[in-house]
DNA sequence: TTGTAGGCGTTATCAG
DNA sequence: CTGATAACGCCTACAA
């Protein structure tokens, strides 16, 4: 029957090269070739370059999509993330990107926008595509939406966002340790009043930051001044709106703690509207140490992430759950923070 | 036969529900479950209905990779890039993804860092998965290997960067116009010397804009001197070195034209280091408009690209290749360039 | 309008 | 070590 069908194929001169016109290049039988070309062992080394010899006569490439079919793995990971244009991202993915080239996976890259329906949307796509493994970086992932479909039986790992009403695999970073060296940072520098901007209230990373900003403010023993802690959105927008209400306050905050390097941005956008000099008339810390937080005009103090590192740790332990197909219990890895000293912080002013 | 086969699929109790369980259990063949769902118009409305209900019951998702092996189109594309953490790369991925997710299209994305031997393995790769079409942003395109792999049947864009030698469905931007801008803006601004930061030697896009660089020169009268034209890499690291070496002439340009946004920090991190003032010292002109250019700090006058509206008229094209199987004559697309005058130039110094 | 019978290109199984 | 054959899950003539 096969034969038939691949006979008939070839009969038809067809266009594409087939295992089985190797088969017959060869004069073996289809799984020999198949065999030969996956590295088998089971195959006589003389054999083997006979085989590959004929496949390279005729140009044969194997077809993922067929072999995705029958192995019931599609070598590719999906990867949710909420915009590639976020200058954090593309450091994570190409993290994940290495780990990934090393298992030969290749990989769909999905934006959501940090919109649920858009994430349950590309969720739902890569699912349906079979993918080995889902990276969500930053998603959304309490909701019960979004549960139902990682319940099923594709791995995944949370990047940089957790949930917490759930066991995932998960990676992040020591959001406590990178707060407490800002602040003490700040502290030595003499600064009392110290504002945050928030990250987006849906994130437990920027829960966990505002936690730890808490911790820290007590354990250096400043008051904690509710005014102080604005919302913001990870963006330049949310920043500069953020800087602005700071700006209005008397008194004012000598130092603002961002809740990342494009909030921090923002800070800046606005105190360059306002007249004011950065460190001169506050200090300011980032995170995230995105490069252009290095470049000369803008020189930021900021906290540093290992976000290629984080994605390649994320990549790693789930093709680790792909290989194993019994779920193992969830692991976690948080790595360090590192507070980066650049222009932005200095002493503070005493008028 | 197959009547048999997904008997016994159903007999072992798949944990996979497929097409035959949705056709049993809305009681009707297999390929009237097919049509239904894939909104072919040959099924009685309430037909559809029917079936519709019983595969929402069953939890019933496509299997995209079965549908790919036998319709031979994976409603995949593959994008090769040179570095997603370029800040140019993300806004023509997303121009890319806004057409591609409307086309129900998947995008396999590839690092190749501008290398051609990464080049050349990545097409292997998205080759072999026989995605749809190939979309090369910035990618190598004369190289006789290159030129093999795009010499199958697989559609393909080139995107900024183009083969002098080969007739290519192409889109771009008009380099001409927005030198010829840039220029003209600091000759209005009493500029003789203007120098020019060069991108890579084997990029067409780059060469295209050193020559709209010596015309413009030409068209406004002034003497072209070889000493400032200083070779770049697009990267801030040779704009830096470039503008060294620009400092280190006498006379030294009074304005310099960057190949792109990133050389443009580049200049302005060794303007900071050597105590230079911009627009005070030099006038700075880039190329791109990335977000970073608007940010305060960096206030770059810069052309701007429609990076989005490019990478999405490649797809639109490429997926229209798609459609029509025939090969139709290679179509181009130029977009126009916008200078954005910002506050990195400004008068000569007249000492 | 609905049902039947291949076949898309592999890999895995199992018998020689 | 090699070879025949059955899935993998779906789409699509073609027949009814």
């Amino acid at each position: 029957m096969a034969k038939k069908s691949a006979q008939n194929r070839n009969a038809l001169s067809g266009t594409k090269v087939s295992i089985f016109d190797v088969a017959r290049e060869a004069g073996v039988a289809l799984s020999t070739v198949s065999n030969a070309l996956s590295g088998k062992d089971n195959v006589r080394e003389s054999t083997r370059l006979r085989v590959q010899a004929a496949a390279d006569r005729l140009g044969y490439r194997v077809s993922v999509v067929a072999r995705s079919l029958r192995m019931q793995r599609t070598f590719t990971l999906g990867v949710l993330l909420a915009d590639v244009a976020n200058p954090s991202s593309p450091d994570f993915l190409r993290g994940i990107e290495d780990i990934a080239d090393q298992e030969q996976c290749s990989l769909l890259v999905c934006n959501t926008d940090g919109q649920l329906d858009k994430q349950l949307a590309q969720m739902r796509v890569l699912l349906d595509r079979q993918v080995d493994g889902l990276v969500m970086l930053s998603q959304h992932c309490q909701q019960e939406e979004v549960r139902e479909l990682l319940a099923g039986d594709t791995p995944y790992v949370l990047l940089q966002r957790r949930s917490t009403e759930h066991e995932d695999t998960y990676v992040g970073a020591n959001n406590e340790e990178g707060i407490d060296a800002a602040v003490r940072h700040l502290v030595a520098f003499g600064h009392q009043r110290i504002g945050l901007i928030r990250g987006p209230a849906d994130s437990s990373t920027a829960d966990e930051r505002y936690q730890a900003y808490l911790h820290a403010l007590q354990r250096y023993q400043l008051a904690p001044a509710p005014d102080y802690v604005v919302q913001g959105d990870y963006h330049v927008r949310g920043g500069y709106q953020a800087a602005k209400r700071f700006f209005a306050m008397s008194p004012r905050p000598s130092a603002i703690l961002a809740a990342n390097d494009m909030s921090a941005i923002g800070v800046m956008n606005a105190a360059h509207e306002a007249g004011l000099k950065i460190p001169d008339d506050f200090s300011l810390i980032g995170l995230d140490d995105i490069e252009m937080a290095s470049f000369s005009p803008i020189n930021l103090t900021t906290i540093a992430l290992q976000r290629r590192e984080m994605g390649a740790a994320a990549t790693t332990m789930l093709m680790k759950m792909i290989r194993q197909k019994s779920k193992p219990s969830p692991k976690k890895k948080i790595f360090p923070m590192k507070l980066i000293v650049r222009g932005s912080t200095g002493p503070v002013k005493t008028p």
